[in-house]
DNA sequence: GACGATTTGTTGTTAGGTAAAACATATTAC
DNA sequence: GTAATATGTTTTACCTAACAACAAATCGTC
């Protein structure tokens, strides 16, 4: 692996190496919530001078701040503690078809606070966008004089270009080429980016949930309105050429299967159904955690066999992503995660078999570890990126 | 984009940047097969005066060369073209069931010399290794005066672990967890990357055939023994965790298809199958434009029921890569592009319904354009690397 | 055919960033 | 309490790329 990055043909002038260090280091920080400078030392590679130099101006942009040294019980003077400062947060903004969700994050990926407006009926672009910037105005009151906004960041159930942040199709709340970004730029004033919410959440759990630390993962998140995924390889966030990539749901796994929405028929999405297990349950209208537990304490054999056929579909879209992908994890969201914990085995098993060999023995498949903030970390991710690739950019020196 | 890479979270030191950017022209030229120096200037955002020396010293290492400007009708002073310097060329492998083939490949892609030792059976490792050495001893002897051989690259019909070139299955050649690179290492004194053969052909169609310039790409390859595929997202490779992505021909197609030699059943490389249609055509040991040929002038409505039967699964891979990866151009390498050939208004119009629409139109379904020394190249591009990455490892300054 | 406009190569100078070295400091181990 | 160890701090030196000024080569025009 190489240091820098080359593949974009740009060349390196002096100051983008100062710009290129701060946005390591802050990255780092960023990541790992609380770090020793002679941590950053080490994983930089980076001189000791240097990284004290990079460190003071991220304090002074106010990006970082310096906490005192843990009592760690190591030989040598203790080295003080990096932590993302307070003061820089996103704003995250989650539509759905029930309500409008809107949180403040701030660096490091805390929730600040979180507010769920419900909207009477599934929302237009523009009742959305009405809704989250009256939201945003109201935490902007509450937050400007304390914290520094950097911007805002939305996940949206559907796809999204990457490029202008317009939803070109948000099949459940029913937007075509809807320029979402740039009609909640227009009401916020704020820089606005957006993204598809199952991408947001592969991020959000690649840096701080069950994929810390593994640079090649797939997420793939089943919702009550279809299954969405994300893939990191190399740990970078694969996107594709407009920012779609990641459905998983659309992935063939039943030659035989019923006609989907997306035109196609057979795929992951009309097979493994979140209403499918609410109807055999007799549940309406639950929460994960009541679905997990009421699914869990079941004993019927229906039950069981919708369970294992579900898996009997969901591992044949493993078995394609992890021949086609190769990756060291498999994180599962929503009730795929709810369904693994039915029946943990019974998957694994097919997971040991299907894929070729060579492949399948570098993978495990797991829970997702974040719950109900995962969105909002996500999204907010989107909005911190800026800042993350150019720290300078951020605050004032002298 | 950013313009360097924090993603590996390496800082960058003084002379880091000189390496980079050495890298990046070199690069450039390597790629471009002649470029002016004013448009290094342009592409890399560098001085003029720092394209100068950065050049100077990419001449005085021997890894290129400077010649006389074209008549390019533009106002100003003309701009030398630089070029890859004939001196650095690599040694490529690709060991088959029935030959191994060797060839010397110069820096920007031009095959010097090429080959083939058939090997009167399927080649056992110590065989294939030992057919290579000698020839790889020829060409040593050919080429040692004249030029400098910087390594060795292998391109393997298998799973190869990237870590250490040890092949994990090479179905068709029998081999199993076999330490290929470090045995021909052992045999060449040349330090040897190996890689899957498919692999190799999505590089060299990247760089040189028809991705030149895409930066998000599947290659698909129909070859005797089965399907394989490479992926290219970002203007990267996606190997995966061990080296193992772009196995599209064990992705599922047929819910009721048959057993596959991988353990699992339906796979792509089951269904559409090279054998078939030499049966059909009653052909035996046919080269791969024979077959096109064949295939192109056959009127049979057996055969085309073959043909469209073969192109329905093939849709179903494409359709689940389309949709999980968002390229925006997909490469039909061997008989998969035959096939293509023989009906493309039919695939095209599979790809134009099947996948969701927003990425369905980012993608186009092209031919690959490289011929017989696809495989030399991309194996060849793997033993550039090094230098590639690292232009001051290479020959000396002063 | 000469002159201006334009583009690019060349040369010398300057600014800026990191590494290295020497010293200072805080902790553990004995 | 002293030695060993690791890290922060300060100063210095080196290296790289940008910049500016000048030179050179081409095209277009009168």
């Amino acid at each position: 692996m190489t240091v820098v990055d080359s593949v974009d043909g740009r060349g390196n002038s002096n100051d983008r190496v100062r710009r290129h260090n701060l946005s390591v280091v802050l990255r780092l920080v960023h990541r790992s919530r609380g770090i020793p400078r002679s941590a950053l030392t080490r994983q930089t590679g980076l001189n000791r001078s240097t990284i004290a130099a990079l460190v003071g101006e991220l304090v002074e942009r106010g990006l970082i701040v310096e906490a005192e040294p843990d009592a760690s019980n190591q030989v040598g003077r203790p080295s003080p503690i990096a932590l993302p400062a307070p003061r820089a947060v996103a704003i995250a903004i989650n539509p759905e078809i029930d309500a409008v969700t809107v949180a403040v994050v701030g660096l490091g990926g805390t929730v600040l606070t979180r507010v769920r407006r419900p909207t009477p009926t599934v929302p237009s672009v523009a009742e959305a966008v009405s809704v989250a910037a009256d939201a945003v105005a109201e935490l902007r009151a509450e937050f400007e004089k304390s914290h520094t906004i950097v911007g805002i960041g939305v996940a949206v159930p559907g796809l999204v270009r990457a490029r202008d942040g317009v939803v070109r199709l948000a099949p459940h709340l029913g937007w075509i080429d809807e320029p979402v970004a740039g009609a909640l730029e227009a009401a916020t004033g704020y820089p606005v980016r957006a993204a598809n919410d199952a991408n947001a959440g592969t991020v959000a759990e690649s840096i701080f949930g069950a994929g810390r630390g593994v640079a090649d993962l797939i997420y793939l998140n089943g919702g009550a309105s279809g299954i969405g995924g994300g893939i990191i390889s190399a740990g970078r966030v694969i996107v594709g050429v407009e920012g779609y990539a990641g459905e998983f749901g659309h992935t063939l796994v039943n030659t035989s299967g019923t006609a989907c929405h997306c035109g196609a028929s057979g795929c992951l999405e009309t097979e493994v159904r979140r209403d499918r297990l609410l109807n055999l349950l007799a549940l309406t209208d639950v929460d994960s955690d009541e679905l997990e537990a009421t699914l869990v304490a079941a004993r019927s054999p229906e039950v069981r066999r919708e369970v294992e056929r579900q898996l009997d579909f969901l591992a044949v879209a493993l078995r394609n992503a992890i021949n086609t992908l190769n990756p060291s994890k498999i994180i599962l969201g929503g009730f795929l995660s709810s369904l693994y914990a039915v029946a943990p085995q019974y998957l694994d098993a097919m997971v040991a078999t299907q894929p070729l060999l060579a492949p399948r023995e570098a993978v495990s498949v797991v829970r997702s570890e974040l719950g109900a903030n995962r969105l909002m970390i996500g999204a907010a991710e989107l909005a911190f990126e800026g800042v993350l690739d150019d720290p300078a950019s951020f605050g004032q020196v002298g």
